[in-house]
DNA sequence: CTGTATCCTTAGGGATACTG
DNA sequence: CAGTATCCCTAAGGATACAG
């Protein structure tokens, strides 16, 4: 089943915002770039506690923007969704910076801060070869 | 009035979503921040047309959270806010990288991809005199 | 295990009128 | 101009049962 998305106007944040902009599109993504989740079922166990009819509305859209992909029941990135890597690692970041409570190990933020580039390159490169 | 906003986890990718994770809030940081937008009226003429209601319940939230400031009928970005940048810079490269109508200008994004730490300091530093 | 389907509640949102 | 208030509708979301 394909879930088509309306487009609101041709400002980039806004068609960034017309794919993942919503409470739960980013999270899925996060599991499947840092927590190596691949199925449906881990997508489930969550600390956010998705619902069943939420996580497969949701992969059903990522999947026709083309940001995942599906090969018998697993699911993974795709170059575009790759590409997100340093949307997220300045949104972890941010929420770094600003948020005395978040989960972010300090050794993640520093080394982004100390080598950010060399990361994404090296992230990028470790998600692309699967596993 | 103040718009009190739930916690879904300790990650930093929830506790950012739980922030700006839907689809008007970085429009009006948009505005804020690349358009020299300041008031009420302003944000109300968008291309994505949000309306009254949903307007003010965003500036509620979003001064809540500290990411914008109001001084007479004025609003701004606070540091929280300007922090945005470089979240919104990435996001503004990957709609760019990823849809051919995007309005995002080409030497905007060139400019990133040349030398985008300097990009960042000089608009964080543009923006916080004011103006 | 991977989803669908259903029921129900709440939140989001558009339109428009109205107030200080 | 800067919002509030209201009406009304749709989308989002939680819970849970069910099917392949």
């Amino acid at each position: 089943m394909t879930k088509r998305i309306k487009r609101r106007s041709d400002c980039p944040i806004s068609f960034a915002l017309d794919i993942f902009g919503d409470k739960w599109s980013l999270l899925i993504i996060r599991d499947l770039m840092f927590k190596e989740k691949r199925t449906y079922s881990e997508f489930l166990i969550s600390e956010e506690k998705i619902s069943t009819n939420i996580l497969a509305d949701r992969l059903a859209k990522l999947e026709d923007a083309g940001l995942i992909s599906k090969f018998r029941c697993l699911y993974s990135l795709t170059e575009k969704g790759i590409d997100l890597v340093p949307v997220m690692v300045e949104i972890i970041r941010w929420s770094a910076n600003h948020d005395k409570k978040t989960g972010a190990p300090k050794e993640f933020v520093d080394r982004i801060k100390h080598d950010r580039e060399n990361f994404i390159a090296e992230l990028t490169m470790c998600l692309s070869t699967g596993r």
